[in-house]
RNA sequence: GCCGCGGUGGCGGAACUGGCAGACGCAAUAGACUCAAGAUCUAUCGAUCGCAAGGUCAUGAGGGUUCGACUCCCUCCCGCGGCACCA
């Protein structure tokens, strides 16, 4: 018998099943089914490494395994190779990225194929080929479709390195996902996929996987964050009154006249609301003067008029020989037509304005004009606008014109509030300021919040000092709090305190609602805050009678177990029972509306970068948005030489003219291509329903095949990916079933990750560190099985491991000593017999094995065949208890156990065989030993034969020295017995 | 800060549902074979006291429950991962 020769045998085997096709996947097998998929690599210049290695041996036994306990598995593999690792790599060797991903992929594949790696390469796909990029651009189309998929200006993450913006998910600690750069802010058009659409499914979906890890749950949990809470609405102290004038042919009945009064009384502000004489027929003269007559002003009247009563109301202004607080106009300030005809009134008003009457009396000015108003145009406010001064919102009121029975503008423009979002409403007794967050919208204009000319001098310069800021510094959390103040109150409903309005930027323009209602007594930050600027802090909950508001010490365990105080009708609950009630008393005063927030945001699609899928969109001046027709799909990467990012936040596909400029399909006028590509995650977000039907011309692949084979059984992969690609592609496959486009909701039934390889000095793997560790060094010098053993040897599968060389060759003997041990059939014949000590090994190994492949415990297999070996090869055995051993071992070492097949003279393929049963009365010995305790201290051991009972394993056990030595003083109390295992005698 | 996971010989790690802690492997030591080295084989291998039989201490630390705790409970320490001025 020839010595073990891995490096020749391996060969041998390889090239038997891949030209054999030993590995296919049947569609519509009369077996079950079992899709094992494990992540496919990115075909990097590097080569395939011991991190990729890790998961695909671990699926490979499995698959293996599956096979022969009789399902047809799909096992298959492709290629991640669009993205930046290609491109960068390709730009720095100066060839084309379709080139080196080719050269990349070729040698990938040929190291899978020396692991000897049980792949159906018929089912082989890869992201970049067009055949497949048309499907992913065509998905993209169904999300655009419906409403999915949109464009937007927006301020996202950049990374300056690789030169392209960034999804949230994609920036880890405030650096690049890929290359660790430190990531900016940049304001960019951008296309967005909405996956918070999908925040509550993707949360309720991950109920439904029990055989998903917990932790990977919790992280995706976490990362969309759904949290409850109430939004309250506070109103600024206000101690205006309003004069609401009328339009033509109206009166204080009409439109939205009764509701704006209503509203305004119930915010317990003052208010005159004149019927104006004559509002069919009226004259400026009659109705001014009606005004000065019958209505009060003073320094502190708000003066509103819609339409006429517009010009009605800069006419008062003129008049008044004092002050007053502000004047809101909504529309009616046209000038001569109306509809194109001159209007019926026109002859009787002076359309001269003193503007600078008006401007030099008013503390501020509102105009409302509406783009889609059939009476004044939009123009008309502009105009207004350049000769008041104040502030021009452009807003859209219920109906045109502002005519519908609520116009929510007005009553914001006359009484504005702030809206804070708190999941914490039950402290809300204790709340003592306000804070906006810089980028709030409200301090967009002074105008806006009426804030006095001086403080918001002070505020535009905090806000300026903010915004230039990035964020990390922004949210460091040593930073002392600072802000400033508007100089303008809130109230709280609750018990009336005034709270002074701040602006600060340790409140977030993107979190919530952009401001904070401010309780020093149970936040931290708030609390920083607070003494920062002299605020009262109140306490609201309390842990007991001696916890009287020592403020240093706000923590999350004293408040769980304490209880509301001065909070009126709270006192006396605890935090949860008070935010419930509150809540609801909240919500049914009107104070504020319960809502869900959720922290996920959505996906930014967009890349700046030339090595993607190109956006299927082209862009008409007439059109706008046109999707590019299926027919006209893929939309192709035109073969370029100079494909570098540009760095401005365009794409470098934008100055490829001949292929941006294109006909729009819509109107056939000249259009131009979008020329962002999509991200790295696009491609890997479908990739799973490929595998079932890669050759699909007609359909990404046809649901009667899905049907077959998905959901994926198992899926193994890295943890790295909880909330990148795993995220991602559930919420495709959840749309997708919402489109009937595939048949399971959740694509994943199990997701199996894996711990990350560490270099042998237990750092990561790097070429800067040089601590890499090269997989086909350790093919080329111990063999494939060896790896793959050892591999799985080093630790449990989600366990990080350190790959230290050192523990190799205590695998490569043991694969020896079974080459020896099988080879050696010498003093063996065909009708030699198992000892029974060997047979009944063989069925405890059966068993072993059998539930920890089951279980993915492969180290602890690796162990089981050693013990095996070790108790059993001195044993007599016979053929076919070796053919079984061998079975047991082929997911696991699948070369060296089909060649000592054939050394027994076995014709056909272990791979063929079935994976063998075990007998369970077998598994125990005849003879046990049972350990004998005195009092839970060993004594010694008894061997009885199994099953025996108490009464027997008592009469042994007082037979033994060590135990009569104990029982010389005492008498046995009690007798505790475990059958088989011990008997522990209590004195 | 919050959430999750973990801590066992010189090292990687076993230990079922609370039942002999240290399986299996590496390294180490001694021996056999060899002119020698390597490979292979045999034996030893947690600490400690003891000539030995045997005893004592040991699973991050301290306490508890139990006949019995690596395993369950409480407090604390350390490491890793995720989130984070998130309201």
């Amino acid at each position: 018998m020839s010595k073990y020769n891995p490096s020749q045998i391996e060969k041998k085997w390889q090239e038997y099943w891949q030209k054999n096709q030993q590995f296919l996947a049947k569609d519509f097998s009369k077996k079950p089914k079992k899709f094992i998929l494990v992540e496919f690599p990115y075909p990097s210049g590097a080569g395939l490494h011991m991190g990729h290695l890790r998961p695909y041996v671990a699926a490979d036994v499995y698959a293996r395994f599956q096979r022969m306990k009789g399902f047809e598995v799909l096992f298959p593999i492709g290629w991640d190779a669009f993205g930046l690792p290609a491109e960068n790599y390709a730009l720095k060797m100066g060839v084309h990225p379709s080139i080196t991903t080719a050269q990349n992929i070729k040698n990938a594949k040929k190291q899978m194929l020396s692991w000897g790696l049980s792949f159906d390469f018929s089912r082989e796909i890869n992201t970049t080929d067009p055949h497949y990029y048309k499907w992913t651009q065509w998905l993209f189309l169904q999300f655009l479709k419906k409403g999915l998929a949109y464009e937007a200006t927006g301020v996202i993450n950049w990374c300056p390195k690789d030169k392209t913006g960034l999804a949230n998910e994609e920036v880890i600690n405030g650096e690049c996902e890929r290359c660790g750069t430190k990531v900016e802010k940049k304001e960019l058009k951008q296309w967005y996929l909405k996956i918070t659409a999908y925040a509550e499914k993707l949360l309720e979906g991950l109920k439904t996987l029990d055989n998903w890890p917990e932790a990977v749950k919790l992280q995706q949990k976490n990362w969309i964050g759904k949290k409850t809470g109430i939004n309250i609405t506070y109103n600024f102290e206000n101690n205006r009154n309003y004069v609401l004038l009328h339009g033509f042919n109206g009166n204080p009945e009409g439109i939205f006249f009764p509701w704006l009064k209503s509203e305004l009384d119930k915010r317990g502000l003052r208010y005159q609301c004149p019927v104006l004489p004559h509002p069919n027929a009226p004259t400026e003269e009659e109705q001014v003067s009606f005004v000065l007559q019958n209505c009060k002003f003073d320094e502190n009247t708000v003066l509103f008029g819609h339409s006429l009563g517009a010009v009605v109301a800069m006419k008062v202004a003129e008049k008044l020989n004092h002050k007053i607080a502000g004047l809101i106009l909504a529309g009616g300030f046209s000038t001569a037509t109306f509809r194109d005809k001159p209007r019926p009134f026109h002859s009787t008003f002076n359309w001269e304005f003193d503007y600078k009457r008006i401007k030099s009396i008013t503390g501020f000015i509102k105009i409302l004009s509406d783009p889609t108003d059939y009476a004044i145009r939009i123009e008309q406010g502009k105009i207004l606008q350049k000769n008041l001064g104040g502030v021009l919102w452009e807003s859209a009121g219920e109906k045109p014109h502002f005519t519908s029975e609520e116009e929510p503008v007005i009553l914001k423009a006359l009484s504005p509030q702030i809206v804070c979002f708190t999941t914490r409403p039950d402290t809300n007794f204790g709340a003592t300021f306000v804070v906006l967050g810089p980028e709030h919208p409200l301090l967009k204009d002074r105008n806006a919040l009426n804030i006095e000319e001086k403080k918001w001098k002070e505020i535009e310069k905090y806000k300026q000092k903010a915004g230039s800021q990035a964020e990390e510094l922004r949210t460091a959390e040593t930073r002392k709090k600072t802000g400033v103040f508007t100089g303008l109150y809130a109230i709280n409903q609750l018990n009336n305190y005034k709270m002074p309005v701040y602006v600060a930027d340790y409140v977030l323009g993107n979190v919530g609602t952009g401001a904070v209602v401010g309780v020093p007594g149970h936040d931290k930050r708030d609390f920083e805050f607070a003494k920062e600027f002299n605020l009262e802090v109140k306490r609201v909950v309390q842990k007991d009678a001696n916890d009287i508001g020592s403020i240093d010490h706000i923590d999350k365990v004293q408040e769980e177990a304490g209880t509301m105080v001065n909070s009126e009708f709270l006192n006396g609950l605890n935090i949860h029972d008070a935010t419930a009630k509150i809540m609801d008393f909240m919500e049914a005063q009107g104070y504020g509306k319960k809502v869900v927030n959720y922290k996920l945001r959505d996906w930014v699609f967009s890349r700046q970068r030339y090595w993607g899928e190109p956006i299927p969109i082209i862009h008409c001046e007439d059109c706008g948005i046109v999707p590019v027709p299926e027919k006209d799909l893929p939309v192709k990467l035109p073969n370029v030489k100079k494909y570098e990012p540009t760095g401005t936040g365009e794409s470098p596909l934008a100055v490829i003219k001949k292929w941006v400029e294109v006909k729009c399909p819509k109107c056939g006028k000249l259009a131009w291509r979008e020329t962002n590509t999509m991200p790295q995650w696009a491609g890997s977000s479908w990739y799973w329903l490929r595998y079932t039907d890669p050759k699909n011309k007609k359909a990404f692949s046809s649901i009667k095949k899905q049907k077959y084979w998905t959901p994926v059984d198992v899926y193994f992969g890295g943890m790295e990916h909880t909330t990148l690609h795993l995220l991602y592609s559930r919420f495709w496959n959840q749309f997708l079933f919402d489109q009937g486009l595939v048949s399971s909701r959740e694509p994943y039934m199990m997701r199996k990750p894996h711990g990350i390889v560490l270099g042998p000095d237990g750092e990561k793997m790097s070429k800067s560190r040089g601590n890499v560790v090269d997989p086909q060094i350790v093919v080329k010098k111990f063999g494939a099985d060896t790896l793959r053993m050892y591999e799985l040897f080093l630790g449990p599968h989600e366990a990080q491991v350190s790959w230290d060389d050192k523990g190799i060759v205590g695998v490569k003997r043991f694969l020896d000593r079974v080459w020896k041990w099988t080879a050696d059939s010498g003093q063996r014949t065909a009708d030699s017999k198992a000892s029974e000590k060997a047979e009944r090994a063989l069925h405890r190994l059966t068993k072993k094995i059998t539930e920890d492949i089951e279980n993915f415990r492969f180290n602890t297999c690796i162990s089981a065949f050693m013990e095996f070996h070790n108790e059993v090869k001195d044993e007599a055995i016979d053929e076919a208890s070796i053919k079984k051993f061998l079975i047991l071992l082929y997911p696991f070492a699948p070369h060296i156990v089909e060649e000592l097949n054939l050394t027994l003279g076995n014709k056909t393929l272990l791979q063929k065989e079935k994976w063998p049963e075990f007998d369970a009365s077998m598994i125990v010995d005849k003879e046990v030993e049972v350990v004998v305790q005195v009092n839970g201290k060993v004594k010694g051991k008894i061997k009885v034969a199994a099953g025996s009972g108490e009464e027997q394993a008592k009469s042994s056990a007082l037979q033994l020295e060590p135990v009569k030595k104990s029982l010389v003083n005492d008498s046995v109390k009690r007798v505790i017995f475990v059958k088989d295992r011990l008997i522990n005698l209590v004195i």
